[in-house]
DNA sequence: TGATGAAGGTCGACAATGCCGACCACCCCC
DNA sequence: GGGGGTGGTCGGCATTGTCGACCTTCATCA
């Protein structure tokens, strides 16, 4: 593979910099952090600018994210095939289910959230499109990294790191957790990201028979489950949402 | 001003011409829609790639926007502070007004929806956080035009495009129209973007007393007209809201 | 079935391009 | 008024990205 545009590199590097940084850094902060002189990260600064990616504070000359950014984003959700079919099942599951429906697809180092339902019959609450989750603790993200080898590898190589008491962390348990979760065919979370809640998914396949995403629910582990763990109930209605959304993907018969 | 990067420039017009055609693109295509060389773009979309904000579908070998942008974008919203302080205000509006609420800032040469709340005891709805707006039509738009010399400056530059039979159009109309908006202190749309469908809007200001925005709320005509136009509760309620937002940017009393 | 054209992708020479580091202007605080 | 921070600018240098020819693959079609 031929070399990559350097410029383009770091301008990315900044993007990303002053996505991972809560407060908004100075021309100065971005230089060191990144390596670079001055002149040069003002370049690209500059230029991230004008074209909108990025947006100065006029008083403190603070630098963060700009606008183009939210469009651009909202664009790549247009023309998400995964999503578009995705839309109508995912609002049957949460009707269904009574709880939020999630989709969720492999970027990077976890799972990146293309559509969220809100729960039914529920006051405020925040909508989680575009924001990432572990893969190694969270069900949309145990059944990625059990059927898409990519994941599997993103997974193997990061730390399992500890969310809550009850997180698997040794790579040998986790192994089991994924044999488990291939073989019947869902995975599960209950409280191994947040206290008090559990969630339920499976894998959404591709016309070739490939995982491309995975949808579930989340909710409170008062509601989810039962004595026996999650509801047989949910857990149906999830598979059946995948199952449909796979189907909607041309993954034919089951 | 010094000259922006060349490399920078074109890559943001490679992602706005994925963002703006609907379908995917090839390399050919995005090379000569933007008169560049097959081996230049190829160099552009392989870093984009690589970063993440350029997806290629395997099979075809087009290219799509990718996942890292709406991850960015998401962190857009994360850092904006007008969002921020607007979460609990527009949730009350919306609760308050029994109709979705929407802020929305000044983007280019439009108004970009920073947030929205969903109409309360509503089914199957669309987020529309990321989506643009006309400035000429909607009442967020009017608004923004009225009280920001910027947004002016962008609307008095471009078309009014008649989007329904009641579009104004004329610019000298279009001027008185932004008077009224600017001596009532509040901004409508009467079926002039959508037909059925109608918006009320007001300024938020900041803590120089610079408008950064406009609150509002949009939906049937049938439910926000009596006889008289838009309801003065609906119009008291938004004013309210955008009075409390202007207040908790420090905005002062007014 | 071979010819054909158009697709995506690669390569290497050339010089335009963007990089670097010294340097300004400004502000705040001691 | 100096010192130590900002953000921002400038010009020389060579690194860097650009260009256009070329390659491979694939689908079409005579």
């Amino acid at each position: 593979m031929p070399g990559s545009i350097q410029s383009l590199e770091r301008a990315a590097a900044v993007l990303r910099l002053l996505a991972g940084g809560e407060r908004r850094l100075g021309l100065s902060d971005v230089a060191s952090s990144l390596g670079l002189a001055k002149g040069t990260t003002h370049g690209i600064l500059r230029t991230l600018q004008q074209e909108g990616f990025v947006e100065q504070e006029p008083v403190s000359g603070k630098y963060q994210l700009g606008a183009e950014l939210l469009r651009l984003g909202n664009s790549y959700l247009d023309v998400h095939e995964l999503r578009a079919r995705a839309l109508v099942w995912t609002d049957d599951l949460a009707r269904s289910s009574g709880e939020a429906a999630y989709l969720g697809v492999l970027h990077q180092h976890g799972v990146l959230i293309v559509h969220h339902v809100f729960r039914p019959d529920d006051g405020r609450q925040v909508l989680e499109v575009g924001a990432m989750q572990p893969l190694h603790s969270t069900a949309l993200g145990k059944v990625l990294s059990a059927f898409d080898p990519v994941a599997h590898n993103e997974v193997a190589e990061g730390e399992l790191a500890a969310l809550t008491a009850r997180t698997v962390t040794g790579s040998a348990e986790f192994e089991s957790v994924l044999e488990l979760t291939r073989s019947r065919g869902w995975g599960s979370d209950l409280e191994e990201t947040w206290d008090g809640v559990a969630s339920v998914a499976a894998p959404v396949y591709d016309r070739r028979r490939m995982p491309v995403g995975a949808v579930g629910v989340t909710g409170a582990v008062e509601r989810l489950c039962d004595a026996d763990g999650i509801r047989s109930r949910l857990v149906a209605a999830v598979r059946d949402c995948a199952r449909a959304v796979s189907r909607d993907l041309g993954a034919g018969r089951f």
